[in-house]
RNA sequence: GGCCCAGUAGUUCAACUGGAUAGAAUUUCAGAUUUCGGCUCUGACGGUUGGAGGUUCGAAUCCUCCCUGGGUCACCA
């Protein structure tokens, strides 16, 4: 879906034109007319910049992978790109001419905001779903991972060349919400978050712990006095209190409606905070109050197209046994919506207020099965979208001591640790003391950008598919392969650039190291990066492309004078070089939604 | 139990989607600055890619069967 884009990418443009090229003299060699050729970076050991696999030929060409290698190799020597090439283990090293990378590079210091495609007004609009919360309870370090990853992933496939809209669902009524209005009710004495100076959200969640271990006592008490468990747990008071104020909120009761809206209103007022500091923004917010609802439309369409049936008791229902599913509940029996009817109302919704071409769903992957099952239906419904849709399903986060679990207090709970990030940010950068002159409200800004960007990097450099380990220990580390790892060398680059003072012009005669060459191939690969990232919904490689790019550029920093180089017209190039390196880090990092800073 | 996902140095992660001698970080050890920011750089140690078969020029990657861990199969969300 991403082709047919004019992407400037070093790569694609010098494969096509060499895959002709090496295609003909194939032909000329052996009279074969090959359709796939296999060109490849070549791989860091080895001498040469792009890499031919030779084994494919060996069918026709009778003779020995290297021999030929080396027969391939001697035709393309007249090709004016290539100046050497070496053949090993039956792979073509081609090395390409040192005038190529240094005009390519003339190129992109002349783009402003290079890797990126722009959005026209053509372009599909591509809806990105995450975060997602429950309004009970504050937002803990699995919400983490999804809001960067569904921030991140938003950014990155703008910046290949899509309009995206970021949206959530807020899970804002049912039996939950109910539990903590009944605590709140019972045992708040009317205090507030004001009051109790406490952060909306926590302060409700507060009372959700509470409903549950007052239900504990009177489901333990009403089992001493002999009633079955079954039976208890169905008739504690206080649960019956919270059913009975679901019924209530759902006929609209003026007083639930009320407190109802109150208590959303302080969890709001908290998730704000949260996600100000997280640095995290949506174009729309869903409420679950206003989409339940959506749930009679769904069941309309599908009812009349025969795809879902009504059993005895009312309830309606789809079978999906022929798709080697099993059947699904649409409507309950009583006329409620479930979760499938939302989601699928949602959908459709959200096309009516889009029009979008493609929806993604940021959501954790035990939830794979259902999202199988709604984009099955939707397809089933006749919405040619349906298989545009596509759920980014990522692994739990663990932590050390094993999975977190609520009932055990082992839950991470998100503000607690961005604080402790930042308390640690302060910690570090006092003891450097590089800072000492820096303004207080600076250094503060500046402990937060660090905190946030260990934090993110560490979370987003992990495949999402894959199911990861959350060290508290290690994720404040801040060495190696890390965020503040990475703005520390951009804060390097920036000092560098703040110091120069001369014109930034250079010759093309200037010489390239190999480290040169490397850092400008590094920089050329930028944008095939985020298009690769986006088609394949992984921010991971972004992150892991920085880190590469910065290593290089770590390792041509230590060997190499910049400032102090012989000549004006080297210092110009290496200036301008590390000044492409800073953007390239800065613009990468942004997708991630981490921030650099000027210095720390 | 059925279905889905994962298993890679002691640990945490990579591996350009079938390509070369499986790479980083961390830990441990040994080194580097008359130089632009040492949160830096260079090197060493560390692997039967869970196991066994198969496919082919070539497998961590694809197929089959096991083993281990997780998820999921609700008129919950």
């Amino acid at each position: 879906m991403y082709d047919g884009r004019n992407i400037f990418t070093f790569e694609k443009m010098m494969e096509n034109i060499l895959i002709e090229f090496i295609k003909k003299v194939l032909f000329d060699l052996y009279k074969e007319s090959v359709s796939e050729i296999q060109l490849q970076k070549t791989r860091k050991d080895f001498e040469g910049d792009l890499t031919l696999v030779v084994f494919p030929f060996t069918r026709f060409s009778k003779e020995s992978p290297e021999n030929t290698g080396a027969e391939i190799g001697n035709k393309l020597l007249s090709h004016k790109y290539i100046k050497k090439f070496n053949v090993v283990n039956g792979f073509l090293n081609l090395q390409i001419e040192e005038k190529v990378w240094l005009s390519q590079f003339n190129e992109i210091l002349k783009e402003t905001n290079f890797g990126f495609t722009k959005t026209k007004d053509s372009s599909p609009v591509h809806i990105v779903e995450f975060s997602s919360p429950n309004t009970n309870k504050p937002l803990h370090l699995g919400h983490l991972r999804n809001n960067f990853l569904g921030n991140s992933i938003s950014e990155i496939i703008k910046a290949s060349g899509e309009k995206v809209k970021k949206v959530q669902i807020i899970n804002d009524r049912g039996i939950h919400i109910c539990k903590s209005m009944v605590a709140w009710l019972d045992f708040g004495h009317g205090e507030t978050p004001m009051s109790t100076k406490t952060k909306g959200d926590h302060f409700v969640g507060k009372y959700y712990v509470k409903f549950d271990q007052e239900y504990k006592k009177e489901v333990s008490n009403l089992v001493e006095s002999g009633m079955p468990k079954k039976e208890a747990e169905r008739n504690a008071p206080i649960f019956l209190k919270a059913q009975d104020m679901l019924l209530k909120w759902e006929s609209k009761d003026k007083e639930v409606y009320d407190l109802w809206k109150k208590m959303n209103s302080w969890v709001y007022e908290g998730f704000n905070m949260t996600y100000k500091k997280l640095g995290i923004d949506f174009d729309k917010n869903y409420y679950e109050s206003d989409t339940y609802l959506l749930g009679k439309k769904v069941v309309e369409i599908g009812l009349k197209k025969n795809i879902f049936y009504t059993k005895d008791d009312g309830s309606v229902w789809i079978d999906l046994s022929s798709e080697g599913l099993d059947e699904k509940i649409i409507l309950r029996s009583d006329g409620t919506a479930v979760y499938m009817t939302q989601d699928i109302g949602t959908a459709i919704n959200r096309h009516e207020d889009f029009n979008f071409s493609n929806m993604t769903y940021t959501v954790g992957n035990e939830q794979d099965y259902h999202f199988k099952v709604l984009f099955l239906i939707l397809d089933k419904l006749g919405f040619s979208w349906a298989k545009n849709c596509f759920h980014l399903s990522y692994g739990m986060v663990d932590l050390p001591t094993g999975k977190m679990k609520s009932r055990e207090g082992t839950v991470v709970d998100a503000d607690d640790l961005v604080n402790e990030m930042i308390k640690n940010a302060a910690i570090l950068s006092s003891e450097l003391g590089k800072l000492d002159e820096v303004k207080k409200e600076e250094k503060d800004l500046l402990d937060e950008t660090v905190a946030l960007g260990a934090l993110k990097y560490y979370i987003l450099k992990v495949d999402p598919k894959k199911r990861m380990l959350f060290n508290p220990e290690e994720s404040i580390d801040f060495n190696g392969n890390t965020g503040p790892f990475i703005q520390y060398t951009y804060a390097r680059i920036r000092s560098i650039l703040r110091k120069n003072n001369q014109d930034l012009n250079f010759k093309k005669t200037i010489k390239l190291s190999k480290r040169e060459i490397d850092l400008i191939k590094s920089i050329l690969e930028y944008p095939k990066v985020i298009q690769e990232s986006a088609r394949s919904y992984n921010p991971a490689l972004v992150a892991n492309y920085i880190y590469e790019l910065v290593k290089d550029y770590n390792s041509y920093y230590q060997a190499t004078p910049i400032l102090k180089a012989k000549d004006k017209n080297v210092i110009s190039f290496r200036v301008l070089l590390s000044k492409k390196v800073s953007e390239n880090i800065k613009s990468a990092m942004s997708l991630l939604g981490i921030d650099v800073p000027e210095r720390m």
